[in-house]
DNA sequence: CGGGAGATGGGCT
DNA sequence: GCCCATCTCCCGA
């Protein structure tokens, strides 16, 4: 259905680690019967269930969770902080919790659409995606999203172009209080609509 | 501008 | 009852 080049799901048979710098540049896409919205994805970060207590699945499998422990390439969707959602990318194999939560994208499609979703309130395109609550109510990801097969869906990645080892930066991940020594975030180096330049 | 606090509700101890 | 993988507004400089 899509014209793009959809990644296959093998894409996604990886450690987040690796996936999360392998993302960006790609495309995010979202058909929905409003429009279709797209953007280049411009900053990961990886969560793993080993060794990493910021990761929701560092404890034990839930209903929340549940997706993160399934097969790769599906989409983990959580609601946060009473209002928001985060869109992630499941990766590795099934049995194996990791994930790569996508916190922005630059826009490349439906910007009027994006800008309704958002509300008046956003005076500039950088604030449009840049963040991940942000990108998801901007492309209108939420609880339905959750565990769709990124490959055969409405919601989907699709190629982009590659992105120079030489600027990706990486830092700590944000908002987290726990799991900070490791240096998981990722992020194209001067781009605009990054959510933190640092 | 940068920092801080409040909103808001689901998930888990 | 506390903790959030957040955002926006409002304040002071």
């Amino acid at each position: 259905m899509p014209p793009d080049l959809v990644l296959p799901l093998s894409f996604y048979e990886k450690d987040a680690v690796t996936a999360a710098r392998l993302l960006l540049g790609k495309h995010l896409v979202h058909v929905t019967p409003e429009g279709t919205t797209s953007g280049v994805i411009v900053e990961t970060e990886a969560y793993s269930e080993f060794d990493d207590p910021a990761c929701h699945a560092f404890r034990k499998k839930t209903k929340r969770n549940a997706v993160m422990f399934g097969p790769p390439g599906r989409a983990y969707v959580y609601f946060i902080y009473g209002n928001y959602y985060c869109f992630n990318v499941v990766t590795n194999r099934e049995g194996v919790a990791e994930a790569v939560l996508v916190r922005a994208v630059e826009p490349v499609k439906g910007l009027g659409l994006m800008k309704r979703r958002r509300g008046s309130s956003v005076d500039s395109i950088y604030n449009l995606t840049n963040g991940p609550g942000k990108l998801c109510m901007a492309m209108n990801i939420g609880r339905d999203e959750n565990g769709l097969i990124l490959a055969d869906s409405p919601l989907y990645i699709a190629e982009g172009q590659s992105i120079d080892e030489k600027i990706i930066c990486e830092s700590r991940r944000i908002g987290i209080s726990r799991g900070q020594d490791k240096l998981w975030r990722f992020f194209i180096q001067g781009n605009p609509f990054v959510s933190r330049p640092r």
